[in-house]
DNA sequence: CTGTTAGCGCTTTCAT
DNA sequence: ATGAAAGCGCTAACAG
């Protein structure tokens, strides 16, 4: 079995060639007769020698054909969430006819020193978590494709979350007076549920929540609709229980919200979720946006309002990307879905 | 950056020390001063060396930090299995707090020469589907734990399928005189969603669906209520989409079945989805056993009687099992979940 | 078409 | 406590 002490050079020895004949027979067939290729393959194989240790051919070519997937953060949130999933799937699924394989890395992180040398390079999907590993990126020297962020010199795939927040917070307000509330993910360094108030908001640059926060203010500022930093939540992590606490908070404003967006559609099917326990009337009396289009928010009654991502199709591209020649960066498409939290016909 | 030119080497050179000091100044803290060891580590540090290449390191010992999981079929397609996708969280989530990084790898290669040598082991989560692959685990030479199959030699984390499926079985039977159908996962050889009718069964020894066949099987014998191979199916694969067709045809029997036997919750939820669409009343009409204990099952109305896995927890004790200096196989509970779509009262 | 050999970067034994 | 050097297994340049 690969993995024991068989090695070429016992190999060599054994069917009495030089080292070279074997890793041609393995590597470089036009190096070869073809009769002379098979003969050492198929001794090969039955000697138990199924071809040149991977480890040693990384060292010495300096490639490994296993790519490393930075998630945002802890790999155990990021497999059960349904956004960063989808996009593993795409990956994955690009991945499949290629001899290419999958190293999963959290960008919880402080370094990617623990596997930089194992692998061929990176692909990013989003920001890290980890401000040290952020800062390490740019300076890599391997192959690196980001997805929603970018790093110096590096290819990448994004979406205009500013526009796509802003044409979905149109939509949904129509023209209407509304008084909206919004709840976001991770735009303040808090690891609880909070407003925003006086609070200094993280990352601004690159992050994502950041570019749709200016987008849901953009479409409410050409409306004259102002919002208190009051009004807007930040959860520390996509996940229903954190989401079910802003909502709950959000929805006990005075007066109640009409409109409430909502960075992902956990968040906005937490807020339906909590509005209909408080027999808070959707689309009448709340609208309700969400982001992401995943297949949850589609399902069931009412369906939300929110941006489709196709986080699979943006997978595929990605290692389509980091496996291509040439590094275009290329602005990725969303889809407006209209749904039944805030149609488009003004009800008032 | 790690990943440049810069080697122990050059490093040692401009230090004025040999390579071994550099070596031990980042491997064997006891081999050195503590004051000369942090001299040395701040000097590499500040010129730009993060500390042995570890491939090269790999190559050298033989060890890399790196686990393979191999999950049974492709890995878009577990990513998004639920069940899977709660192993691949525990394993995750037990791997955090150590340096030990994760390699996803299909089931469905037809063997693991591509990444034996970059990797400590394998974690092997349920049979993988390529017959192949399954050959030459036994013979691999590295560590290795499996969970829901065994391997010879290999230490592993088992649920007692039969006995789960059988328990299941009991309790919704009760004391009727059912008309049973069966719908399994990947019994025989096909692609395509099936009765077992004159077909083969497919790796009748290990496959937890032929566990978990035995165990409705023993349940129903014990009844001396007989059930024909015609009403026993087969989905090639987990998903709605089979689920859907397979439900359809078993409802679609004359006389109708009055209990069906679901390997899967997603199955039930489907055999569920159609019996409300046929207008056939559960529990009432017709009970529904499902498999896994998935949340959707247990938070829509009806809630699904079921067999529940506690999968996170399966995937911690794997990788702890992987890690752990004694290697003893284990038997995993499960919890028989009884929901509202086969109650234990008798209606008749 | 095949053989010889340097060296990828490291760890570790042995000698000092 | 430190240095010298062998060798992990392979690839590729070079010579024949």
């Amino acid at each position: 079995m690969s993995g024991n002490k068989l090695a070429i050079k016992e190999v060599a020895r054994r069917l009495g060639v030089s080292t070279a004949t074997i890793s041609y027979a393995f590597n470089r067939p036009d190096q070869l007769s073809e009769k002379r290729r098979k003969e050492i393959l198929s001794a090969c194989e039955k000697m138990g020698y199924f071809g040149p240790n991977k480890a040693a051919r990384s060292l010495r070519q300096g490639t490994s054909n296993i790519i490393a997937l930075i998630l945002p953060d802890e790999l155990a949130y990021m497999v059960s969430d349904p956004v960063a999933s989808e996009f593993i799937q795409g990956v994955a699924k690009a991945l499949k006819s290629t001899e290419k394989h999958l190293l999963l890395f959290s960008g919880n992180n402080d370094n990617v020193n623990e596997i930089i040398d194992f692998v061929d390079g990176f692909i990013c999907y989003g920001s890290p978590r980890n401000p040290a590993l952020l800062e390490q990126l740019p300076n890599i020297k391997k192959n690196i494709v980001t997805v929603d962020f970018d790093i110096a010199g590096a290819p990448s795939i994004n979406i205009d979350n500013e526009e796509a927040a802003y044409q979905s917070a149109c939509l949904a307000i129509g023209e209407r007076k509304e008084i909206p509330a919004i709840i976001g993910l991770r735009l303040v360094a808090s690891d609880l549920t909070c407003t925003v108030e006086n609070r200094p908001l993280i990352g601004s640059g690159y992050s994502i929540s950041h570019r749709r926060l200016d987008g849901y203010l953009r479409a409410l500022g050409q409306r004259q609709i102002s919002i208190d930093e009051s009004h807007i939540w930040h959860i520390p992590e996509n996940i229903h229980k954190y989401a079910i606490k802003a909502a709950k908070q959000a929805l006990s404003l005075t007066p109640v919200p009409t409109i409430v967006f909502c960075m992902s559609d956990i968040i906005a099917l937490a807020v339906v979720k909590v509005a209909v326990q408080m027999g808070i009337r959707i689309p009448e009396d709340l609208r309700v946006v969400g982001f992401d289009g995943i297949e949850q928010g589609q399902q069931y009654h009412p369906k939300l309002t929110t941006v489709q991502q196709f986080s699979v199709e943006k997978g595929i591209k990605a290692a389509e990307l980091f496996i291509s020649k040439d590094k275009k960066s290329q602005e990725f498409g969303f889809k407006i879905l209209s749904g039944e939290t805030a149609p488009i016909q003004d009800p008032s």
